[in-house]
DNA sequence: GCACGATATATCGATTCGATATATCGTGTG
DNA sequence: CACACGATATATCGAATCGATATATCGTGC
């Protein structure tokens, strides 16, 4: 699972890992707080697989007028940068996708495997990677899933709990389904939008 | 966490490691669905540490007519329990809480520490053991911790991102909201039976 | 009688967490 | 200008947890 998210940051551009663990925590929210003691051992084991690979950063502008790699210490840097020496601030190592990478990007965000909330949103922010077809497939087997879950939520305690609890199970189920009656409401869009959407232009 | 789990659900009866994870899944959903790969070694720790310990299942009924020690084969167990044999099938190890145990118990669910979304639900059904004072605390220190959540989801999104991942990020704003509109409730609720001191009894 | 699914305990390797260590950089303060 | 301090950044350690798997037993249905 972090490697999805590990392959599909560097799928956008080299970070190093202390954006990567920014950035997750950012975008994904608190579901998502990813530890050190699991990034850079993810980031290791990546790299002897030849999925992401070490780039120097200072290289890298040559081509492409100032890549951002992100805040080499903050935008901050960039003034400094100019009336100060090159930082040359060898302390971070950034990463960059390889094809290797990108291929086991694809494989695991079409994997259907182990699709729980956290697994969800990961793939929800990288589903504009997946085509037209398997990006509604991948909301419909949420949806089919909510779906059951919400069913047994609402099955009644058969057993005796306190009201703390019940109260906790209603929540959930409440909960369930207004994630559901978010998710047909993602579907509806995406339906609208490939109806469309023809096999030739971008409609407005 | 799981210790605290462990405590509460063998505060009220003993019980063995599978029905202990049954429970578990059942009262506290899907977010709780504990391996047996870190349960056993739960337990084994627990009862090292003499905060529980192994019961004889066989003798114990003396006392109380048939302890329900919860589903021998499940519930569908039930109807054929009666109409069929006692099981008492040996291969169980059940385990009953100690004093130590309750002590660890009563520590683990007054602190602080730790409060994410997992340990909230855990904590919340088992807060009928805190005294009236204390589980208010409990309620204003989760509802405190929502508004500054939703403080932070509420912030635009400063980078430019895919409709996708702005969708999800609105989802969890609203989402946080409903928890925390719980939580109010929940509060109100609380306020209002430790004013009129009542017992609460079902009347209407 | 016997295959089968549910019950039940246990262990293994891999992964993840939480805490901690160690630097560097930029900033604010006296 | 020194200097403490907080943010940035990488790294590692032990403990906890997961997911898969192994191995029994029990109750049921055929």
């Amino acid at each position: 699972m972090l490697e999805l998210a590990v392959l599909g940051l560097l799928a956008e551009q080299p970070r190093h890992g202390y954006e990567l663990k920014k950035r997750l925590s950012e975008t994904l929210g608190p579901l998502w707080g990813i530890s050190f003691g699991s990034l850079y051992p993810a980031l290791r084991r990546l790299e002897r697989g030849g999925e992401i690979e070490e780039v120097d950063e200072t290289a890298g502008a040559a081509g492409a007028g100032f890549v951002p790699t992100g805040s080499l210490t903050g935008d901050l840097a960039a003034a400094r940068q100019r009336r100060r020496v090159r930082p040359t601030r060898r302390t971070r190592k950034a990463y960059r996708i390889t094809d290797r990478g990108r291929a086991l990007f694809a494989e695991l965000l079409t994997d259907e495997a182990g699709d729980d909330d956290r697994a969800f949103a990961l793939k929800l922010s990288f589903c504009r990677y997946l085509e037209p077809a398997a990006r509604l497939a991948f909301l419909e087997r949420r949806r089919a899933q909510l779906t059951q879950l919400l069913a047994t939520e609402r099955k009644p305690a058969t057993r005796a709990i306190d009201r703390y609890t019940r109260a906790l199970q209603e929540h959930r189920a409440t909960s369930t389904q207004h994630d559901l009656e978010w998710i047909d409401e993602l579907i509806a869009q995406e339906r609208a939008e490939q109806l469309g959407d023809r096999p030739e232009g971008v409609s407005a």
